[in-house]
This record gives structure tokens, C-alpha cells and sequence, in this order.
RNA sequence: CGCGGAGUGGAGCAGCUCGGUAGCUCGUCGGGCUCAUAACCCGAAGGUCGUUGGUUCAAAUCCAGCCUCCGCAA
């Protein structure tokens, strides 16, 4: 089929390489802006751009998809069906109704449940013991379209949504390929979302980061994993910023917030501990535990706030 | 020129303000104690102090440039 992909970050690259492997004819990729970002804010083209111009795919990178200009390249490239993977921007009517075989998104949760921004970090944030991919044909709400197909995967006690977002990148890669495979033969299904079972998945705000010590050590835990690679959570100790990597569940308790423990490093929740594995001092290298107490002279009942 | 922190034996830190003997916690190796141990005691190895140049009788320390890493902000 020929194809218009639209996706921006690193989600997306599997499913770029995958519909490409798989002999469809890409003709065009839409991917945000570059971005300044990082220290010296260096002008950062989205990984999906990399990938695209590494396919000699012609990259279009609008502002606005409304001023009408989107609309016309769309037509002129004349796509069957344009696939969208964490774009990051809303498509017009007139744009999803372009294509013959439509618009698909690939969403990395089970719909309806998750729909929205950040679905992979809010499934283990919540303690959710299963996740998954979901292709949908877009409508204009957000991530309210009909389902096309689903694969699931279990989210481990101990996951990080960088390890559960790497996982669905490579499952919603398969995913696609066999959705348009169903989408161009017609044996595709269109199954609607119930709305009540439905939940949204904000973007995450660096607000949330702080953590709680009088949450439980559940709570707790499930943060430091869902926020883990990003934004990452964090706490603070003698005044300076923590940021908490990982955790292990642990049942021994104290006032919330306290080093019961040295060996290993455990610091009591509202309820039960948790063990802290991996840290960093703001400036400093995130490192374990162990050698974050060789140079830091912490000691039982010293304080996380 | 977005703001700021940091590079010191294998790891994490102190020392730098006020230049002159390389320090601490841990690890490693050897020995001891112990039924035993990640515990304890004794001893040892291991460092061109990121890099280049400058000032000086003398630089980890002061000055300038460069490299690398990190926090904030986006």
C-alpha cells in the first residue's frame, strides 16, 4: 500500500522500520519540528525524522495541520491509508477522512482503557499487571476510534516503563504490519470502545516527580518504576535533590521518609519500606546505593523529604 | 552565547578559600580471630590529582584555553 506515516519519538522508529520492511511504499513522513533541547538547546531533529531520512523518505514537518497546507501535500501524495504513532498532534476531519483505507493509530495500551498522552507510564504507575498495543481506525476524538486488533503483554512487579515502552514499541511494530495486512485484504474488524471502561493518561508533569513517603511502599514503588527513564522520581535530602531510579518492596517500617536502614539503604513509606537501589545527587552520577554511601556519611533516622 | 555543579588509586567522596608530606568510607590482596560470617582485628598493593599552557623556588590548590560528565530549564 502506499503509505504517509506521521510519528515523532522513539516509540515510533520500530513501527517506521517495520512497515517499511514489510514492502509497503512509505511516500512521505510528517513528524514534528525540530526542537531545541538539552543543555545549549541544540536544535534536535525527532527520531523519527532520522530514521526517515535514512530511508530516503521525504520528511514534512508542519506547525499547524489546520492552515489548510498539510492538506494539500496529503493530497498530492495521495497516501491509501496514513499511520500514525505518537504523533503528537491532533488530525484534522478533513485529513482523516482523506485516505480510502483511512488513518490507523497505534495506541500502547488496551483500549479504551489508557487512552491518551502517556498510557505506558500511567499503566505502571497504577500498578497495572497487563499492558499492551492497540490499532484503531482515528476518529476525531482522542483515542475513542474503532478497534482493529490488540496484542497484550504482562507488566512485571519490578518493570520500568522504559522496559514496558520498549516492549510495546516492538509489539505495536508487529502489530501494524499484520493491522494493515487485515486493513488492505478487508478482513479487518471494527470493534467500537466501550466508554465506560475508558480512563485518560495526561502527560506527565515534572509536579508528579516528588514523592509522597506517606504513600504506601506500593505506591510508592510503582512511581519510581513509571517515572523511570523520565522524567524520573525524586525526593530531597539535606536540602539537595534526589532523583530515585529504582526500588525493591520492602516490609519493614518507621516515620515515613526515614533511613531505617543502612545496609541495604531503606527508607520507610506510610506503610512498610522500600529498598533504594539506584540514586542521584542533583550534579552528580546516578550510581547504586552502596557506593552513594562510601562518600555520603548518611545514618539511621536521617530524613528523605 | 539559556542557568548551574563536577572530573583526585577499582567505586563514592574530602582536601582547593589561606600554594609546600595524597586523606576518608568501601572494594581488592595477604594474615589473624571465629563453629561461622557480608562481622571484627592487623598489614599491603594501587594515584602523571581530566587535559594543555601560564604564574611561582614550589601547583590537586592560583590564572587561561580545551575535553568529558551531570543537575535545572526547554
Amino acid at each position: 500500500m502506499k503509505i504517509v506515516f506521521m510519528g515523532t519519538p522513539d516509540f515510533a522508529v520500530p513501527c517506521l522500520e517495520s512497515i517499511v520492511n514489510a514492502g509497503h511504499n512509505v511516500v512521505g513522513v510528517f513528524t514534528q519540528p525540530d526542537k531545541p533541547k538539552g543543555r545549549g538547546y541544540t536544535l534536535t531533529p525527532p527520531p523519527v525524522k532520522v530514521k526517515a531520512e535514512q530511508y530516503d523518505i521525504p520528511v514534512y514537518q508542519p506547525a499547524k495541520l489546520r492552515d489548510g497546507e498539510a492538506y494539500e501535500i496529503l493530497k498530492k501524495l495521495n497516501p491509501d491509508c496514513i499511520v500514525v504513532v505518537a504523533y503528537g498532534k491532533i488530525l484534522p476531519e478533513d485529513i482523516l477522512n482523506l485516505p480510502p483505507f483511512g488513518c490507523i493509530n497505534v495506541h500502547a495500551s488496551l483500549l479504551p482503557k489508557y487512552r491518551g498522552a502517556a498510557p505506558i507510564q500511567w499503566s505502571v504507575i497504577n500498578g497495572e499487571t497487563e499492558s499492551g498495543v492497540t490499532t484503531m481506525y482515528m476518529d476525531a476524538g482522542l483515542d475513542t476510534g474503532d478497534m482493529i486488533m490488540k496484542k497484550s503483554c504482562p507488566i512485571d512487579e519490578n518493570m520500568t516503563a522504559g522496559q514496558l515502552h520498549d516492549k510495546l514499541s516492538e509489539m505495536g511494530a508487529q502489530l501494524i504490519v499484520e493491522t494493515l495486512a487485515a486493513v488492505e485484504n478487508g478482513t479487518a474488524k471494527r470493534e467500537k470502545q466501550d466508554d465506560n471502561l475508558s480512563c485518560y493518561s495526561p502527560m506527565l508533569d515534572k509536579t508528579l516527580c516528588k514523592i509522597d513517603w506517606t504513600k504506601s511502599n506500593l505506591e510508592i514503588h510503582n512511581k519510581v518504576r513509571g517515572l523511570n527513564p523520565w522524567p524520573v522520581a525524586a525526593s530531597s535530602l539535606n536540602g539537595k535533590r534526589v532523583k530515585i531510579f529504582s526500588t525493591k518492596l520492602n516490609s519493614d517500617s518507621g516515620a515515613p521518609g526515614e533511613v531505617i536502614s543502612l545496609s541495604p539503604l531503606t527508607v520507610a513509606c506510610g506503610q512498610g519500606s522500600v529498598v533504594l537501589l539506584e540514586l542521584q545527587l542533583e550534579g552528580k552520577k546516578r550510581m547504586d546505593a552502596a557506593a552513594f554511601l562510601n562518600g555520603h556519611s548518611l545514618r539511621v533516622f536521617d530524613k528523605f523529604e
